[in-house]
Parts: C-alpha cells; structure tokens; sequence
RNA sequence: GGGCGAGUGGUGUAAUUGGUAAACACGCCAGUCUUAGGAACUGGUGGCGCAAGCCGUGGGAGUUCAAGUCUCCCCUCGCCCACCA
C-alpha cells in the first residue's frame, strides 16, 4: 500500500518540481519550492516575524492550538491539518493589525511515553526529548507562524512546579455555598472553630479540642482536592488497574481485561480526587456564553447530566423507631425520581446492592428481619465482585435482582405497603441509590417487573400523560386529568418531597498508578497526618527509578523508590489532564520562575479567543481545563471564568482507504513526502481545500495536483503581471472581483470555511489569468489574501515583484465597498417556476422594465402564449417568476 | 436504549433570508503546442432523448408562485454517552 502510494506519488509528480534538467519553455523562473520554502523559513525565524508582545497597545488575539503528545512514530499528514487552520487564521489575525499570540508546546506526560520508554529500555524524560525533536522536525518544514520562544513542556520541572502549586491551591479551597465559590480552607476552619464554640453542635465536640486526624478527615470533605476511596478494576494478573473500556466479557460473561483475557475484579482503592461537581451548576451555564460548536455543548451538557427531580421517603413497616429531632421516625428508604407524577404507579421499590439500608441491617441496626438473607447476602457479594457495566454488550446485560423478604414500604402517596429488592439496575452512585419502580412507565422497571412477575399498574394516559383517577387510591381525583408537569410538582408536595437537582457528573480521580507523571506534592508524616510540600521548595522532582514497570501491588513504580516511601510521599502521580488543564496560561508568560504567570500578562492575553483541536476531547480535556479556570477565577487569580471563547474542531484526514491513518492499515501518509515532492504550500493549500475544515475527509494523493497547480499558476501569473505597468488601468469587471474576493476569504477565514475561501482565489486567478491587463497592484492586493495559506510563494513573489518588507508582515488588503458593486445583475426569468430564460439589465432598472423585458424573451414568450397570466413574482434583482 | 449530526454527479465537495442545483477541484473525453507528455493551455463532461424537452439533492407525503433548504413519516450511515430512575 504504502509503495503504492509513492508511485503514484512518483507518477504525479508536477513538472517544474525537483527535475531541473527539464526546464519548461525556459525564460521563466522556476518554481523551486524546496528552494524557497527553506529561504523564507529561515529569514521569518532570523526576523521573529511571529513573535509576540506583551506589552503591545495593539488589540490581542490569542490563537491556541490543542497541544500534542510528542509521539515516537511521527506524524501523517493528518496531524497538521488542524495547526494548519489555526495557522491561517493567525496569520490573518495578524496582518489585520492584531498582536497575535500563537504558541506551541507538549503535552508530554502520561503512558505512551512511559511505554515507549519500557520498550526501547530508556527514561520517559529522554524519550520525550527524542520525541520532540522529531516532531519539530516534522512540524518546522510546513511553515508554521508559532512563537517558538514561548515552547513549554508540561514534563520540565520548571513547569510543573506549577501544576503542583495549583493542585495545593486546591488542596488548600473549598466551596463556600454561600459566597457560591471556591475560598481557602482557612475560612472554614475559622468557621468551624466559631461554630463549634458556641455549643451548637455538642455531639461533634469542640472543634480546638479536636485532634489532627479528626481535623483533617473532617475537612478532606470540603476541600478540593481530597483523598477519598474509588471502586476500580483490578486486575491481578497485570497487576494494574484498568479503564473500563480497557475490561471486556468473556465468553462466560465474565469481565477480563482485554490485553491479556485476565481476570478482573471490582476493587475499592485509595485515590486522589477533584471536587469537579461543585462547579456542575457553573460548568453547564458557561457554555451559554462561549463560542463552541454546539454538539461539543451537547456532549458537556450531557455529560454533567443535570436533572430536575423529586426526593421522596418511603417509610419502612415496622423499622424500629428512631428519634429524629424529639420525634419518632420510621427508618425511610429516600429515592429520587424524575417522575413524581408516576408516583401512584409504584408497584416495588430498588435499592442498589451497595445501599446503606443492607449494612444497617446486616449490622443489626434495625429491627427488621430479612427472612431470605443467606440469598441476599450472597447476591450482593456477586454483584459488588463484578466490574460496572461493560461496553459494547447492549441488550446483553441481564437484569438481576432478589426480593427482600419480609421487608415493606409504604408508598407516601396512598399508604400501600410494596415489596423492596436489590438489584443490579439501580446505580449507587447517581440520585440516593433507591428507585421507586414504575413499570407502567419506566422501560426499565416494566422489563424487571415482566422477569420477576411483579405487578403493573398505569397511571396515566400513554399519549398524553395526563393523570388517571383511581377510584381505590386514596386522593384520587385530586390529581385526575393533571399533566405531568403539573402532577409532579403536586405530588411532591403533597407527600412532603422536595424538588432537587442531581448530576450525572462525578468528581473526577486525580490520580494515576504510574511513574511519568506530576508527583503530587504531598506527604504524610508517620501519625498519618499529610503535610504539603512548602511552595519555596516546589516543584517535588520526580525521582529516577530502576524500572518504569507497575509494581503489581496496585500502586505506581514510586513505590519501590524507599528514600520516595520513606519521605511520606504519594506514590501515585497525576493524570495526564493535570498539566493541559492550565498551559494556555503558561504560554503568556512561559518562564516566569516567581509566579505561573506575571498577572500584567494575564491581564492583556486574557483568555484564548480562538482554539483548535479535536473534537473528541469534549468530556476529557475541555471541561477540566474550565473546571480549573473557574476555580482560579474564584481565587482572583484570573480575570475570566472561561478559558476558551472560541472553540473549532478539525476533522480527521482518513487514509485512501477510508479508515483511521494508521500503520496498522498500512494507509499512512507522511507530510515529509508530501512537503519534498509538492512543497509546503501545496500540503497547505490542499489540506484546507479537501473539504469542511471539520469534516473527517480521505487523503487523496491524486487530488492534491489540484492545488499544486494553482499555487504553479499563481506563480506564473506574478511573471506575466510584473510586466504589466504597476498602475495601468484595467477592466473594473476584475476589479469588482478582486475586491469580492477579498471580501469572501476575510469572511471566510474568520468563519473557518478555507475550502470555499480557496476555491474563490482559484476562480480569481483564473480570471487573472486570462485577463491581459491584471495590474501588479491589483494582484499584489490577491498575494496578500493568499499569504496564510501559502506564505512561502506568496514571500517569494512579493520580493520578486520588488519589495523589501516581509508580506507575512503586511496589512491585510481593504475591501472597497464601492468597488465591491457590479454594474450589471443577471435576472433569472421562470414560467410557473420553471427557468425558461436570463436577462442582464443595469442595477437601478425598476420593476416594471425588468418584467416587460422578460415577457419579450422568445424563450419565455413561447411559454405565455396562450395563457393568461395569473401572477407575476418579482424577486429584487434576483428573479421573475410568471405563473399562468 | 438515549443524545447529536449527516445522506447532493464517477470522486472531494459548493449553493446568505426558500429564488438558475452541482461553483471550485480531481478524474475522464477531445483538441492546441511539442522530439516527447505524465507539463501547460482551450473546449466538453448529472441522467434519458436526434431534438424540442423531460427527469434529477436517501425514500414517501405536505406547505409554497418557487424546496437541497421549511413541516411530518420512513430508510441508511457516522459520532458521543450508555441501566443516570
């Protein structure tokens, strides 16, 4: 496949290109793009044409891309497509007059480096730094306008010192629902104290009087970042935890691990986490104000899961009463429901095998006897050994569950006692891990219902989900005929539930069982008190280890680093989002050694007002990263509350054949090729012609002569107008076009859409060239529009037409509105909506001429004849439509 | 199962508020120039038809003078989430 492909490459190959023994008709210069592309790269670094300033008085504009993990394979043609599109938009940016901020850097933590380094037997840290220079290799010959100055890497040290410094920050806030956002600790504990003082709360004791420990479980609750316990997937096999889609079944249903077919077992294992959930409310109604494409949107939305519903007690019969507040309670199971109104429909209730109500009673809290508890206790062990829900096997996934027997509760509405069960279809974790059981209305309950044959009862109408009156409910009628949206708020009330809001969302697991990671700059001293590493020491160096491998304990390589151990240190390192969450700020001031960036720079880049990446960090990456904004926000540390205003996605560049690039189809492309045979303005050009910026479109080797051909023809048309007077007159019908031209690629640019962009140059080009008159201004005017997308010719012509400025430097051309006019405008004539003819009449024709002109055409008159016309539709300089 | 999006020539695709469907490009066909062409340039290229003309944007209905675009139903594909009550 691959020679394949370098044949047709061979085989396509543009005349004037490599093979100088061939040259055309011989006067002409060549186009020597290798030549060129080399000439103009080296000059733009030598003159730091892209670097930016802090200190400008020009309007900023921050142009981000989403920076890459530095990989060892190297990049196909894919990979710059989208740096390609921020590139041009940058460079526009920047001859609009904008001072442009356009940076580049690593990402460079995580497990691909680590794994690339336990295959090839080197540290992640050299890894990397090989990595990295392949990459910029790559990246260097496609002409990019980064400031490279301003390179960061989220492995050095130097950086993420500050990753560390803010994961402390965190550590050391909360959130104060009252001020509704994120403060330092230390105001809570000086609530604590003044509360506790007062003799509120005598069953907690006194908050001095509280020892270390006690102190600092009590506010793991509230801070942000918190050490806490999370059910993973172990497997002990590879000794490692595993990512849910990393676990599949077996073909006795049995979870393993994909790699391997391992055993995999549900394990609860200490872990660091950020407190990401009290920011749901802020992450959802930020996305209101920020310019993303909307099915990234959708995906957060989504993903946050905010839901409106009620929360309601269902007493259990004959539970021992408990004094709550000097009065006698019931024990209560409290589910959570988004259907209220169903509530008369609630055939049983479901409690997640992980309920507190099972530990109550197995610790004999309670009085309740469960008569069927061996059953019972063993099916909730099956169910906690077992991993979550597997991917990929639909419908597969059975429903269980087993009925405690002798247990009862009594339904608020109506006083009817229901049977409970456990079963595997209620989640722990999301609502109150109860579930009244509507099967009547719910797919799920009536599926569950129909296998254990518990009744079925509907309570409202299906098609309009109005209330039905049932002459055995007690209060029927009250609620008869009510819609739902009615209903629910009613019944709510009426059985002493409160409406509240619950998230999908859950906090987010800050930690890794790995080496190449930020550590986390934290230690527990021998009583087990932890103590944070003191910022004048930051940042805590990772350590050199001997093996990169997991120890198979669960924990990361840290581990059997005793000096690390021994120190009190966390074994764990931080994910892979931690350094990505904040980098973009890092860009605007990347070496600042006191702070993680000076708040002047801040104060002028602001956020990023145009970022580019792929869509597909929507849930990962995008939301952490606002997340963490919006908690430096809280702390004045930022001056807005989100970090990216705008936000496009590129498509991927498939292979040939129409599936992922990648060596395992053999369909990769390398942007080296493509660069040496066809330069790095045709990849540019192409790239951006192929289609919709975020279309996931197939590489075409044999489409890319294209583009090749009209950056060949521009170059022989700069030779044919340096001929022509600079200022000879020409005719306006081009000079209409030139300025509509640059009026659609402005527009164009801004809004992403390169292809259409591209495609009117090419059709002014062509007209250009057919032209004999094209002045050297007037093209000159086309050279600067075509600069960002090929800035290599574009500087090359420039100079050779006589200028000694850099046209990547140059002010964008002015639309002149006057120009922009035609003189003339073509009329389409239709009969009955047919188009049976054109006229061309001048602009300020009116109404009445236009139409009896049109009514003379042979062609139309042909179709009038004979009948009478009924109406004629006039469309301002569009169209005439006759219907007869 | 839920959410989002998309179906237009041989191919990639284009088409402001409904207003000439297929711009631009690839490929293909013919021609010009040339020792030569795999370069460049010119012309042609949705289908049926000798033509006038008719038919054409996944399928079916509808609204309208006019529908790729709006409404309803159906089919197919892609992405994301997935027992979230």
């Amino acid at each position: 496949m691959k020679d394949n492909d370098h044949s047709k490459i061979e085989k396509r190959r543009p005349s004037s290109v490599p093979r100088k023994s061939r040259a055309t008709t011989g006067k002409q210069k060549e186009y020597d793009h290798v030549k060129i592309e080399k000439k103009w790269q080296k000059e733009w670094s030598k003159k730091k044409a892209y670097k930016a300033d802090d200190t400008s008085k020009k309007p900023k504009q921050y142009v981000l891309d989403m920076f890459p993990y530095p990989s060892g394979t190297g990049l196909h043609v894919g990979h710059p497509k989208g740096y390609i599109g921020s590139d041009v938009y940058a460079r526009m940016k920047h001859m609009q007059g904008f001072n442009v901020l356009h940076p580049m850097g690593y990402d460079a933590f995580g497990l691909p480096a680590e794994q690339y380094a336990i295959q090839h037997k080197i540290s992640p840290a050299k890894a990397v730094a090989e990595n990295i220079k392949t990459f910029e290799k790559q990246l260097s010959i496609i002409g990019l306008s980064y400031d490279w100055e301003r390179k960061v890497n989220t492995t050095d040290p130097k950086f993420y010192k500050w990753t560390q410094w803010i994961f402390l920050k965190l550590y050391n806030s909360w959130y104060n629902l009252e001020t509704d956002k994120a403060e330092p600790i230390e105001t809570l504990i000086k609530k604590f104290a003044n509360e506790k003082t007062d003799g509120k709360d005598k069953e907690e004791g006194n908050w001095n009087s509280k020892s270390e420990l006690e102190k600092q479980s009590e506010l793991m609750k509230y801070r942000l970042a918190y050490e806490g316990y999370a059910e993973v997937n172990w497997c002990p096999e590879l000794g490692t935890v595993l990512a849910n889609d990393e676990v599949v079944d077996d073909k006795d249903g049995k979870p393993v691990s994909e790699r391997g077919g391992f055993p995999v077992e549900k394990r609860s294992m200490r872990q660091w986490f950020l407190r990401i959930t009290v920011y749901a409310e802020k992450l959802l109604l930020g996305l209101e104000k920020i310019d993303w494409p909307e099915h990234i949107k959708e995906i957060e939305r989504n993903w946050i899961g905010r839901s409106l519903g009620a929360e309601i007690g269902f007493n259990i019969v004959d539970s021992r009463k408990q004094i709550v507040a000097g009065k006698e309670e019931a024990e209560k199971i409290r589910v959570f429901t988004t259907r209220p109104d169903t509530l008369f429909g609630v055939t049983y209730l479901v409690i997640s095998p992980e309920h507190a109500l099972l530990s109550k009673i197995k610790d004999q809290k309670l009085e309740i006897k469960i008569e069927n508890w061996e059953e019972v206790k063993k099916y909730i062990e099956k169910i906690l050994d077992a991993p979550g829900s597997v991917k990929g096997f639909d419908d597969a996934k059975q429903k269980t569950g087993v009925e405690l027997k002798g247990v009862k509760a009594v339904n608020p509405a109506n006083g009817e006692e229901v049977p409970v069960w456990v079963a595997d279809y209620v989640l722990a974790s999301y609502g109150t891990g109860a579930v009244m059981a509507v099967p009547a209305h719910d797919e799920r309950d009536f599926e569950f219902a129909k296998k254990y044959g518990l009744p079925v009862r509907k309570v409202l109408t299906s098609e309009e989900e109005l209330f039905i009156g049932y002459s055995t409910l007690i209060n029927s009628g009250k609620f008869d005929g009510m819609d739902s949206e009615t209903a629910k708020k009613a019944i709510t009330e009426f059985v002493g539930g409160k409406m509240v809001t619950k998230y999908k969302m859950r906090d987010a697991i800050f930690a890794r069982q790995r080496y190449w990671g930020e550590p986390i700059p934290l230690f527990r001293d021998t009583e087990g008190v932890i103590h944070e590493v003191p910022e004048s020491t930051l940042p805590l160096k990772l350590p050199k280890v001997i093996s990169y491998e997991p120890t198979g304990m669960g924990q990361g390589p840290l581990a059997k680093v005793t000096a690390w151990v021994k120190k009190g240190y966390e074994t764990n390192t931080m994910p892979g989002w931690a350094g990505s969450s904040w980098y973009f700020l890092r860009y605007m001031d990347p070496k600042n050694k006191k702070v993680f960036a000076d708040r002047k720079k801040i104060d002028y880049w602001q956020d990023v007002d145009m970022y580019v990446g792929g869509a597909e960090h929507a849930t990962g990456h995008l939301l952490y990263a606002r997340f963490w904004h919006k908690f430096l926000f809280d702390l004045g540390l930022v001056p807005t509350d989100e970090p990216f205003k705008s936000l496009r996605n590129q498509g991927l560049i498939l292979g040939g054949d129409n599936r992922k690039m990648s060596k395992r189809w053999g369909n990769v492309v390398n942007p080296d090729d493509i660069v040496m045979t066809y330069g790095a303005d045709t990849l540019r050009v192409y790239e951006m012609f192929m289609g919709p910026f975020e279309a996931s479109l197939p590489w075409s080797t044999e489409n890319i002569i294209g583009s090749r051909r009209f950056v060949e023809k521009v170059w022989r048309l700069a030779m044919k107008v340096s001929k022509v007077p600079f200022d000879s007159t020409f005719d306006t019908r081009l000079e209409t076009l030139i300025h509509k031209t640059i009026q659609k690629v402005s527009d164009d640019i801004e809004h992403f859409a390169f292809n259409t962009a591209i495609s009117a140059m090419m059709i002014l080009v062509n007209e250009m060239e057919k032209s004999d008159a094209t002045a050297q201004k007037d093209f000159e005017m086309f050279l600067k529009i075509l600069t960002p997308f090929a800035p290599h010719v574009a500087e090359e012509i420039w100079h050779a037409l006589g200028h000694k400025t850099l046209i990547v430097s140059e002010t964008w051309p002015k639309v002149d509105a006057e120009k922009m006019k035609e003189s003339q405008v073509k009329i389409v004539v239709q009969v009955n909506g047919k188009v049976r003819g054109e006229i061309i009449v001048a602009l300020d024709t009116v109404e009445s001429e236009i139409v009896t002109v049109a009514q003379a055409l042979p062609a139309v008159d042909k179709w009038l004849l004979g009948n009478e016309i009924k109406k004629v539709v006039y469309v301002p300089l569009r169209l005439v439509n006759f219907v007869v």
